[in-house]
Parts: C-alpha cells; sequence; structure tokens
DNA sequence: GTCTATACCTCGATAGAC
DNA sequence: GTCTATCGAGGTATAGAC
C-alpha cells in the first residue's frame, strides 16, 4: 500500500507543478497565452504528460479558478469579525478590491472570461486553499470540480465541510447576512432583499475593480478614493475609515497583461498600489 | 476626378462590408472568433484584400468599437434634456445597461477586452455614427483612432467638432455635471468631486453590465431590480420616494436597430481541432 | 504506466502572379 | 486590386515507443 500511496503522491505532486506553472504564465502573461505547450515547456514534461492529469486546458483553467477564489474567500474569514455590519462590508469591500488590484489576471480569469469558469471557481472553492503565486512546494490538491476526473482523492483537504454541494458562495451569503443587519438597524432602505442588496453591492465593487483592470484611464483619482465614494454611497457619509484593515501581502500579479503594445497614452497617472 | 471618387467610394463601400461582416461574426460567436479568415469568407473575398484596407485584425477591432461606443452615446443624446439631474442619471443608467443587454458581445469588446479598445472607443467616437447591425450601406467611415491607417477620409462626418482631440469621453461629462447639479442641491455629500462621483458610478453601471455579462446565476433578481437597488443606494429613497416615481422612465429601453442578439452569459469556446 | 514524437488543425500576415 | 500559395507560429490531442 505504500507503493500505491507514493505514486499517488508523485502523481498529486506532478499536478501540482502543472497547476503551479500554469498559474505562473497566467499571472505573467494572461490566461489568452496560457497553452498547454507554453506549461509543459516550463515544468520540462511534454504536452502529452499533462493530458493524463487534466482532460483539456479548460480543466486547467478551472483549477485555477478555483484556487484563486479560495485565496479571495480566505482574505474574507478574518473580515467576518466584525461586529458593525457597515464596518464589516467595508472591510470586505475594500478586500475584494485589493485582491482584484493586486491578483489581475486571476482576478479576470474567474470573474471576466468564461461564464463556466466562474462557476467552477464557486464550485470549487472547498478545496485547494493554497494559491500562493510564487510557491511551488507541493499543494495540496486542485480537483478542478469537473465532475470526471481522477477518483482517488480523500486525502484531507476538507477545510469547510459546507461547501462543497451547491453552498456556491460563502461570499455572498457573508454580504447578505451583513446587509440584512444593516437593514434592520435602520441604516438602510427595507425595501429590497438582502439577496438584491448583496448583488447589487458586488456589482459595484466588480465594475471598480474590471474598470481598473480594463480601462487605462481608470480611476483619475486614487482607486481608494473611488473605493470610499461608493462606500458612502451606499451606506452614508459617515465612518469614512482611513486605515486599511487586512491587507493580503501576497506577491502582486503584473498589472496589464495582453498586448505588449507601446502606446504612449499609458501614461497616464494610475496608482494601482496593493494594500498599504 | 470622378473617377477617383467612384474608386474612393468603392473602397470606402468595402471597408463597410469589411466592417459589417466583423461585427455580424462578433455579435454571433463573440470576438474570439472573430478572424480575418471568416471575414474574408463572409464578404468572399481572399483574407488578403482585407490587409488592403485595416492593416490587422487589430485595427478591424478598433473600428468595431469606435462605431459601438457611437451607438452607445446615441442613446444618451436625448436623456440629456431631462431636467432633474437625478432622473437624468437614472435615464443615463437604465439605457447604458439596456444597451449592454442588448449588445453583449459589443460591450464586451469595447469594456471588457483589451484595454486598448476602449481608447480607440473613445477616441473613434467622433465618427460612425451608424451602427446597425443589418445595414449593408455605406458607412461615412471607420476609422480606428490607430493613427497609422489610411489616409483618406475627411468626407462630411463631424458630428461633433469639438470630439476628436481629447474630449475623450462625452458620456463622462454628462455624468459629471448631472452630479454636480446634484450636490449642489445638497442631495449628494459634496465630500467628493464631480469627477470621482461620474467615476464611481460609471463602475457601478459597468459592474452590473459586466457580472450580467459573465456571470450565469447574476442576477438572481430582475436585472431592472438590481438597477432600481443600485440607483436608490446612490441616490437615496426620497428622489424615488417608496416606489411611486413620478416619471416611469419611458426612455430606458431604447436601444436602435440592434436585432435581440444571441442570449448573453453564453460564451463558447473554439471548437479547435477534431483529431483523427 | 509514462512520456516522446508527431499528426492535424487554424491562425495572422506576406510574397508574388495575374 | 485581387487572388493563390504559403510561411511560421501556435493550438489540441493521439499513436505508439520506452
Amino acid at each position: 500500500m505504500g507503493i500505491t500511496e507514493r505514486k499517488t503522491r508523485q502523481k498529486q505532486a506532478l499536478r501540482g507543478r502543472i497547476l503551479d506553472a500554469a498559474r505562473r504564465i497566467v499571472v505573467r502573461e494572461g490566461f489568452a497565452a496560457l497553452s498547454m505547450r507554453k506549461i509543459a515547456d516550463a515544468i520540462e514534461y511534454s504536452p502529452a504528460t499533462l493530458y493524463l492529469h487534466f482532460a483539456s486546458r479548460d480543466e486547467i483553467a478551472r483549477a485555477l479558478c478555483a484556487q484563486g477564489y479560495a485565496q479571495l474567500l480566505s482574505t474574507f474569514e478574518p473580515l467576518a469579525q466584525i461586529a458593525d455590519p457597515a464596518e464589516r462590508l467595508k472591510g470586505l469591500a475594500r478586500a475584494y478590491v485589493a485582491f482584484g488590484v493586486a491578483h489581475p489576471q486571476t482576478y479576470r480569469l474567474i470573474f471576466m472570461e468564461d461564464p463556466t469558469y466562474m462557476v467552477a471557481a464557486l464550485a470549487g472553492s472547498a478545496e485547494a486553499s493554497e494559491g500562493s503565486a510564487d510557491e511551488t512546494a507541493g499543494h495540496g490538491s486542485g480537483e478542478a470540480a469537473a465532475g470526471n476526473s481522477t477518483a482517488h482523492s480523500g486525502k484531507a483537504i476538507a477545510i469547510n465541510p459546507a461547501a462543497g454541494h451547491e453552498s456556491g458562495d460563502a461570499a455572498m451569503r457573508l454580504m447578505v447576512s451583513a446587509l440584512e443587519e444593516l437593514k434592520a438597524q435602520g441604516r438602510l432602505p427595507a425595501s429590497a432583499a438582502g439577496e438584491v442588496l448583496a448583488e447589487a453591492f458586488w456589482a459595484t465593487l466588480h465594475g471598480i475593480v474590471a474598470l481598473n483592470l480594463t480601462c487605462p484611464v481608470f480611476p483619475t483619482a486614487p482607486l481608494d478614493t473611488i473605493v470610499d465614494v461608493a462606500l458612502d454611497a451606499w451606506f452614508g457619509p459617515r465612518s469614512r475609515a482611513q486605515d486599511t484593515p487586512a491587507a493580503p501581502p501576497a506577491a502582486s500579479e503584473s498589472a496589464p497583461g495582453g498586448a505588449p503594445s507601446a502606446h504612449p497614452s499609458r501614461a497616464q497617472r494610475k496608482p494601482k498600489a496593493s494594500g498599504a
């Protein structure tokens, strides 16, 4: 049995290396530049070997999404402790935006590329807590939740047993409950359901991140200011927190991937700092 | 001289046909599926001919962006007449979202793909007012504002002489002025500059559209409800007063021309290779 | 069981005949 | 001006040698 386990471990290790190499490529050159050939080249295997671990490039992408989303979720966890719901939401918002800015390519991959990647991220968020960009050690696992992959597993992951069936979105529930609290306190119009408020609020955050990643001249003002303005619009002008809580110290991805075209219009000021 | 003009006309006509075919492909299959070969096949020319009119696939994409953005701007024009700034902003918001929903692939191309496409859209928005999807007649022009393209033009477009230098964004100015009015009326916190407010507001709208186009399960509630919630958060329930708006938004569904394109949230990857 | 080598596809863009 | 032919790069996936 030890032999079988060793082989399983080796297989998992190679799987981890594949994902690491893929993530590095995505981070460096963007998802469009991710190819099986490049991954194989990076890990010094032949392209065919990749197909023994992943059914397709798509499945690799989905695994990356799951890892990235799990990483995003992990930045939310400490913020759930904040007592005041408005402050909690602000913390979540700033963490969300900070993640998008710190990991633009990952954010793009999960939330701005293929719709199926997003559901893969939500569905597969139960595992793959390890998501650092530079780690090359053995990841625990990285199931893409595609349903057809290998059938071993059962190792020792299971961060959150509740997540795995249809829990879909722990982050969404976090927001919903906070918004409901605000409604109960009369600090938010009670006319809309918490789920609707959460979706609208999420859309606001996503818009800020997405525009920041796509539009070269957004924002004109510092990004934090934009976030503050949006939060003020939502939760009132009071409590304009100036201290930034809990910034992910992880390595950041290079900002604008894609076209390596030299454009002079790029000279605009663009405060893309991660968490202070 | 008539001969020269005829030749110019013919050249412009072919350019228009190229753009029309390209737009049809993008609308139907998405931008990723746009290729020079497909365009050439659609207009029954050889691929090489396209390069006599456009320097590259990128330039075609930029021209499409300029046309699409001009179309979006044209839906804003009548809304500028609304007296109440809050209602004006709501009208703009609804028109913006309606455009994104009605033309998902175009919206994606302009605002969610390559950053350079967005600046091309803003820079080239002075021309290309004709944006209907089925028109095959002679478009006025469609300069991609790439700076290196052909040097003819000078026909008779010039919708807005002010747009062409750096005006960049007429839509942004529209929003800024309305927000400034709201601030002057005390209906919005005066702590932020109009430009910042406009950017944050734009981000909200973009987030709603972008999530709707990318996330299969967004929104749970009807999209109009999400928009209303976001607008309420911004401009307070006092202007809307519970649920009886003084003026039912009549101009929100003014998406012109565009045939009801394929359903959003349906992105397909290219079915490459067949294997033997 | 693992991996090398390769088949077969589509793409953007170009050279040169007509 | 337009076409045919083609280049070189890159993609996915498989056949079959170790």
